[in-house]
DNA sequence: CTCTCCCT
């Protein structure tokens, strides 16, 4: 079918060629549908500055990459490896007469890191760079860097199909930005009135009945991911039985997706319901209708576990508009949004590049053989986050593969296998013990997906038993299987070991899996039969039945992080005495706060899981100090001994402290004392076992040595435990940690001829007199004792002389004698 | 309600 009018890719065309004949970086923003994949690399393929060099083209789909190739050919009039040709992994069409290379991300990364100069190569392509894969955004980087320091000549085309050139031409250097409009189907969108609310699949279920009645032509429907698709399937199916229905996601068997591709073979309408897999990367003849449910699954990285989780978020505009664009491929098409145009507006832009959400440790090896050590070195679009690459520096230095920033002879050996550095590093290393077609087997399983269902539970020994028997039977077919195959025969000519077919023994997997996956070894958790504790720390849980269950030791492949506990989708059991030479010894000293004991225990750990644990006679001295504080500060300063008279002394020092701020007395709060632990008690803890001893310990006299010897005078003078009062009796003062002032407890009687209110602090602070009545109780409370006598003791005096008649009462206070005993008998 | 998609 061709088309009558020009592509408008062609209009801009004069423009490239003389931006190219002055720069080296040119920006092409074009809709989808501007044929500028098939049209570019053809008309700059004889300008004078590529001499004869190739032209190399990024595509980020394998599918793609070959049908562009196949495109060009046909414009040729050519087969596909004669002038254009491609390079996808398992799969090269190139002869020596080739000059457009179509190829996929990882191999452009490959190719640089074999010839950093891109000898013959007079032109990069990035083509669908807007999807920002870390892939492109490497090679970019990359790229950018040769061109600078190697070959001034170099030039990149960068076609991106969203409208932020602007932006990309700033990070550029000011490249220059071309700009050509889409040639696609006016699409209606239509936008629901207000959000809706509730489950996704009934909402979306509801919303197709409504399209299938208001419009005509197939439908596609765009959901986050299999769970949403087969309910909303379940729905529908029952509502409308005269309509073919199906399911489109990646897990799908190859049959049921192609099913999904083709119009229906009956002639019904046809409905379709898929995943993010039908944006880009297939395409279903005779859509006219789309329906969005915008949302979308998206996995996310975690540093700090080193684990990624799903979740189900919004889509982003640039998804949205993709979305939509697939029902105009035909002719004029609607789409449905299942949001409102309020929403619409609060929409973000474009999805974060992978490179700031994604696993870096394959490319920061990348980075170490291409010779930088600090990846801010390199000129970025978006720099790779901090934190993500310190857990990849981690994962690689666990490997082997780099050490203080540089690549090692073993870091080198592992790119030699094109997969993760996990997976080459597990292929090695079984390798040196004659388990490599094993290796082979695992690490392919691994890589693809899943060929099992989940009801199979998570034991990778299954499918390895799966591929092995589909080997042996020799059986064809499309499926995941197949592919798994044609991996594991990849490694098989790396590692040059033959085919194996025989049923390996169960932990053997289990080890494999470990060396990829150290970190994710897990230990059975006492009395439970699911949950296990992963080697890095986390806790994870296996799905209920799983056959693994209640196996003591795990090696786990495949998790996601989840919330709050990991969930283990591929494990295999395993022998933990096969992981001894990883083992360290370490003597534990701590402090059992259940028992209330110093245990000091030898320990052999697997990372931060204990395998096996006994307990020291010895005791070692040194970090015992250290233990017994921290027990103290965790359960708190009750521990010890403390009497009224140690918590007084802490009172009256404290007092002094703050009242006497330009002496420096130390800080003997409860918080100054758990801090300054090691320095006051430390000395005294060397016969400390149990709880019960620091009740033993004799506080008063540890206390004393906080103070200078200057000090204790001062404190007895200053701040003294007790005062005589007029009766010739010493009375106890009570004080207070936080400076208040403190207080007198007397009897009346015993003040009788005293005119002012006693004080301590040489004078100074003025104590809170209790007045008592003979029967201790209060009278009056009062910091002015003057003012008592005069003003209030004649009243009270009427009320206490007729309760207690045996005491004196006498009207003149200040003249009467004070005393503690009743009156004295008259003559 | 256990898993979107892609690549060496």
């Amino acid at each position: 079918m061709s088309l009558p009018e020009p592509l408008p890719i062609f209009d801009l065309i004069p423009d490239l060629k003389a931006d190219f004949a002055a720069a080296g970086t040119v920006i092409v923003e074009a809709p989808p549908g501007a044929g500028k994949s098939t049209v570019l690399p053809l008309e700059l393929l004889h300008e004078s500055w590529l001499e004869g060099q190739k032209i190399v083209m990024l595509q980020p789909r394998r599918l793609a990459a070959k049908a562009v190739a196949a495109r060009m050919s046909e414009v040729l009039g050519e087969k596909v490896g004669e002038t254009v040709g491609y390079r996808v992994r398992f799969d090269t069409q190139v002869s020596s007469k080739t000059r457009i290379e179509v190829v996929t991300e990882g191999i452009l990364t490959r190719i640089l890191q074999n010839d950093p100069e891109l000898s013959g190569v007079g032109l990069v392509i990035f083509d669908e760079f807007h999807e920002r894969s870390l892939q492109a955004d490497l090679s970019l980087a990359l790229c950018r860097e040769v061109q600078q320091v190697l070959r001034e000549d170099l030039r990149l085309l960068i076609m991106s199909a969203t409208l932020d050139g602007a932006a990309l031409s700033r990070l550029l250097d000011d490249a220059p930005v071309r700009t050509s409009l889409g040639r696609s189907y006016p699409i209606e969108v239509r936008y629901l009135p207000r959000d809706l609310e509730g489950p996704l699949p009934a909402l979306t279920a509801g919303v197709v009945s409504r399209a299938l009645e208001e419009e005509a032509g197939d439908v596609l429907v765009f959901l986050p991911g299999s769970w949403e698709i087969q309910r909303t399937l379940a729905l529908l199916s029952e509502r409308h039985p005269q309509i073919s229905l199906h399911a489109l996601y990646g897990e799908l068997p190859q049959a049921a997706q192609q099913a999904a591709l083709l119009p229906d073979p009956a002639g019904r309408r046809k409905v379709v319901l898929a995943t993010t897999i039908a944006e880009t990367s297939l395409t279903i003849v005779g859509i006219r209708v789309v329906i969005d449910s915008g949302y979308t699954r998206i996995a996310r990285f975690d540093p700090r576990s080193g684990l990624s989780r799903l979740e189900t978020v919004r889509i982003t505009l640039d998804a949205a508009n993709q979305r939509a664009g697939r029902a105009g491929r035909l002719g004029p098409g609607v789409c449905y949004r299942m949001w409102s145009s309020n929403t619409q507006n609060q929409l973000l832009s474009s999805r974060l590049p992978e490179i700031q959400e994604a696993d870096l440790a394959p490319l920061l090896l990348d980075l170490a053989q291409w010779g930088v050590k600090n990846p801010a070195d390199l000129c970025w679009l978006t720099p790779p986050p901090q934190a993500a690459l310190k857990q990849a520096k981690e994962v690689l230095e666990n490997l082997g593969a780099v050490a203080e920033g540089n690549i090692t002879p073993r870091g080198k050996a592992l790119l030699k296998y094109p997969t993760h550095p996990r997976l080459a590093h597990l292929l090695l290393e079984a390798e040196s013990v004659g388990l490599g077609a094993l290796a082979a087997d695992v690490a392919a399983l691994l890589e693809e997906r899943d060929p099992l269902t989940r009801e199979a539970g998570s034991d990778v020994f299954l499918r390895v038993e799966a591929l092995r028997h589909w080997r042996s039977r020799k059986s064809g077919g499309e499926g995941a299987l197949k592919r798994i195959e044609r991996l594991a025969l990849q490694w098989r000519r790396l590692l040059k070991v033959p085919e194996e077919n025989r049923m390996p023994r169960h932990e053997q997997v289990g080890l494999l899996l470990a060396w990829a996956y150290p970190e994710r070894v897990a230990k059975l958790r006492e009395g439970d039969h699911l949950r296990y504790r992963l080697a890095q720390g986390k806790g994870v849980k296996l799905k209920d039945h799983d056959p693994l269950q209640g196996e003591p030791w795990l090696a786990v492949a495949h998790l996601d992080s989840g919330t709050d506990e990991g969930r283990i989708h591929l494990a295999s059991p395993l022998n933990i005495q096969d992981l001894t030479a990883d083992f360290r010894t370490q003597d534990v000293l701590q402090w059992d706060s259940r028992t209330g004991t110093l245990v000091a225990r030898r320990e052999i750990r697997y990372l931060e899981l204990v395998i096996e644990s006994t307990r020291l006679q010895d005791i070692p001295e040194d970090q015992k100090v250290q233990v017994l504080c921290q027990a103290l500060r965790s359960e708190g300063l009750h521990l010890l001994h403390w009497t009224e008279d140690t918590r007084q002394w802490q009172a009256r020092v404290e007092s002094l402290r703050l009242w006497r701020p330009e002496e420096e007395w130390p800080d003997v709060s409860d918080q100054g004392l758990l801090d300054t632990l090691e320095s006051w008690l430390g000395g005294f803890l060397q016969g400390v076992r149990k709880r019960e001893d620091f009740q033993k310990l004799d506080l008063p006299n540890i206390l004393l040595g906080l103070l200078p010897w200057e000090k204790l005078q001062l404190l007895e003078d200053f701040a003294p435990k007790s005062l005589e009062v007029p009766s010739g009796f010493k009375i106890k003062v009570q004080y207070f940690a936080d400076g208040s002032t403190p207080v007198l407890a007397v009897k009346l009687q015993e003040m009788f001829g005293l005119l002012d209110t006693p004080a301590v602090n040489a004078g100074r602070n003025r104590v809170l007199l209790h007045l008592l009545s003979p029967a201790r109780r209060p009278v009056q409370v009062t910091q002015d004792l003057r003012s008592f006598w005069q003003n209030t003791y004649p009243e009270v005096r009427k009320e206490l002389r007729i309760r207690y008649p045996k005491h004196p009462w006498p009207e003149d206070p200040w003249t009467a004698t004070a005393t503690r005993s009743v009156k004295r008998r008259e003559h």
